[in-house]
Order: structure tokens, then C-alpha cells, then sequence
DNA sequence: TATTATACTGTATATATATTCAGTATTTAT
DNA sequence: ATAAATACTGAATATATATACAGTATAATA
């Protein structure tokens, strides 16, 4: 997929809201109108441009023949691909590409705010806060956390999930949701700390 | 909306079908070479019925002007409106429109299984097992059900989330994940018992 | 420096397409 | 019993539409 020029983008937007607003997609005349266009051939020049490009297909000799590719969630419908990382218990960490396990189409506002992942958790450190083993966590990319808020928290290489308590300027304490595990202090000046995001929601599939 | 005939509703789906293979509506003479027609005027007037019943718009003039009215997911995209209705920890029980406190739009492939509606949990007497006060229990409607199984069950007009126990042909035991609570024996004679349907996933939106 | 891509106007035209008119036949309401 | 809706064929046509051809101009490659 090469890259899109500006007045592409309108084209291909003016295309998409067409289809939006009436369910077919506009003909060379329809978009020379919304776009101020004067010839026909411009519209269809730019429509070239984005068949060759990769971004619409055209059916040859049909009217309104036009379709956007890769476009499945095609109108209104807001869904969205969120992929599911895994949270190893203790070791390899990183909230990286190669830690996508699969992805989960999901309305963007499902959860009260938005997210940009799901956590999948390993162990029951959080059972009493009913998060169970293999649950997924929605999870928001955000600094914007305060004391009580379930969190994901960084220390060093490992990436865990506790209820976040702010003890000092200097210390942090991660509190788990159950009896058999143990507060975590964390020294802001010895150890390398970071709060990856926090829950907003949770989702169980049996 | 007056009711559609065998015919029309072939067109319809003939429509639809058009459009999630293209992303365009079909012309008259798509539709007959579809469906075997040899006139493009068979086309012509079961769109205009399918018009005046209100299933689909026709843009006057305009070639493939056709849209499927009420279908803003128009193709791949498969929501649904789930009810959530509440669960009144006692007394009055049933899952009946009046009890719908809201609609919550979700992939109908969400779950492991199709499901019906959304149980807002009130009590605690299901937290060992994950399920906290005004979580969203997705519950599909079936008798087939299995020990384990966290089923939603109805005792005389009382409505109830538990673990399923069979004991014997006439005795059932409902079993709380939680200590404070005490099991709940069925006496399927003596009571008026039925199952509502099993927990398939949860939602929790913080 | 030549070439290709971008970004248009303007005209022309073959054809794709909606739509009307004339029939025939069956079924469903009134 | 009559009208209206359904379910078609078949032909005709105005026009909606894609698309080619002829230009002009600028920016981005090679």
C-alpha cells in the first residue's frame, strides 16, 4: 500500500461518507459535486489512483461500481480489533507485538472508557477484586491513575496487576486482592517503575 | 412494516447478498440474473413493493440507488442489542420487558456461545467465583445445563445465580461461591423449580 | 534533463440503467 | 363480483454514468 495523497484522502472520504449517508457509493459526477470538482475526469483520475494504490477496487463497465477495501465494519458500526496480550506471572514481560495472542472485535465504547488492550491475567492475586485466572482486562493506556484504581505497573521487567496506593512521594505500594499474596513496596529511587495503564472493565468468556 | 412475501424476501436477501460480495447495490438486471428472471421489469416491481412495505429506499434516477432501510450494520458487522435486566437479590424475580434497565450493543459472536441477554448480578454470594455486585452476566436461555455450571434458576418467584449440583432425580442443590452463604437445596417436588439459562461470560464496566 | 505522478478543465460518446408501457395470469381482499 | 396486490414476460427509451481523448500545469523522481 504506497502512500495516499492529501486530496486522495478527500476523494476516498468523500467515497465513505457517500456510502454512509445513502448505502451506494457516488458516481464520478457525485464527487466532482461534493468535491468541487468541474470535469468528471478528475474524480475519475484520482479513482485510478486509489485502484492502483490498493485503497478501492473498481468493477470495470458498472455504475457505482466503486468499493473500499479492507473496509468490513463498513458503516456505522464502530467496532474495533483490540488485541489480547498475555501477562506472563513473573518474567518475560513486555507488552510487545509478539505477546498478541489473538484479537477481539469490540465496540469502541463497550466500557465506559476507552481502552486499548485486554490483558489476559495469569494467577489470582486479584481473586478478591473478582479478577480470575484467564479473565481479560480491559485495559487504558493512561498516567492518569489514583490511589484505589486496579492498575498495571512495570517494576524493572515484570508487568503486574494490583490496586495501586500511593504511600509517598518516593513509594508506591501495589496491593494484590488476596489474602495469600503480599503487599509490593516499590522505591521510586532504586527501582525502574511505570504504570503501563489501568482497568476499565473486565471480560470473562467461559 | 406490512408483511413481506416469499418473493420479496428473496429480492431482499438477493439485495443484501449483492452488497456484502460488491459493497454496491445490485441494478434491476443484477437482481433478475440472480434469481432467474427474465424481464427486468420482475425486478423493477418487487423493489417497488419492497419500497412501499419499507424495507428498502429507492433513490429516484440514480443507478443501484437502493438501500436497505434499518440496517446501519450493513454487512460483516455483527451486533446486537442485548437486554440487561436486573437481578433483584429477593422478591421480585422476573426477567420479564418491564425489568430491562438498559441495552448494551455486542458482537453476537462475543462469547464461547450465542447468548440472550445481560443478568446484572446483585450480593455477593457468587464472589469466590469471580462475580461481584452489578457485574453483567451474559446468560444464554437452555435447559441443557451440567453440573458445575453456573446456571440462573428460578425457586417458586425468586431468581437466583449459582452453581449447579444435581443430587438425585428430585433433589437439587444450588451452591453460592462464598462462604457467608449457605447451600440452597431443591426439592423438585415440593418446589416450583425451573432453570432460566447458564452463565456464558461476564462484563464487568468499572 | 526527461519522465512520471499529481491535479485539474472540457468535450464527447458508447453503454449501463432506471423506468414506462403493454400484456397475461393467479391470488387475496372487500 | 370487483378491485387490488402479486408475479411475471417482453419491448422501448430517456438518461445516468463510465470512460476515452485532448489539453494545461506543477511537483516529484531518475
Amino acid at each position: 500500500m504506497k502512500e495516499i495523497t492529501s486530496q486522495q484522502q478527500r476523494v476516498l472520504d468523500c467515497i465513505q461518507i457517500y456510502l454512509n449517508k445513502t448505502g451506494f457509493p457516488p458516481t464520478r459526477a457525485d464527487i466532482c459535486r461534493e468535491l468541487g470538482f468541474k470535469s468528471p475526469n478528475s474524480a475519475e483520475t484520482h479513482l485510478r489512483a486509489l485502484e492502483k494504490k490498493g485503497f478501492i477496487s473498481i468493477e470495470s463497465g458498472a455504475s457505482r461500481g466503486i468499493s473500499i477495501i479492507g473496509n468490513s465494519d463498513l458503516s456505522s458500526n464502530m467496532d474495533n480489533n483490540y488485541p489480547v496480550i498475555g501477562l506472563v506471572a513473573a518474567g518475560s514481560p513486555t507488552l510487545a507485538e509478539e505477546n498478541i495472542e489473538n484479537k477481539i472485535s469490540c465496540p469502541v465504547d463497550f466500557f465506559s472508557s476507552s481502552f486499548d488492550y485486554f490483558l489476559k491475567v495469569k494467577g489470582l492475586s486479584m481473586k478478591d477484586a473478582g479478577i480470575m485466572e484467564d479473565d481479560l482486562v480491559a485495559v487504558k493506556k493512561t498516567h492518569d491513575v489514583k490511589n484505589g484504581d486496579i492498575v498495571i505497573a512495570r517494576i524493572d521487567d515484570e508487568v503486574t496487576i494490583k490496586f495501586l496506593n500511593r504511600k509517598s512521594p518516593k513509594i508506591v505500594e501495589l496491593e494484590p486482592a488476596n489474602d495469600d499474596f503480599q503487599n509490593i513496596i516499590v522505591d521510586l529511587e532504586h527501582e525502574n517503575f511505570t504504570i503501563e495503564g489501568k482497568s476499565v472493565g473486565l471480560l470473562r468468556r467461559n
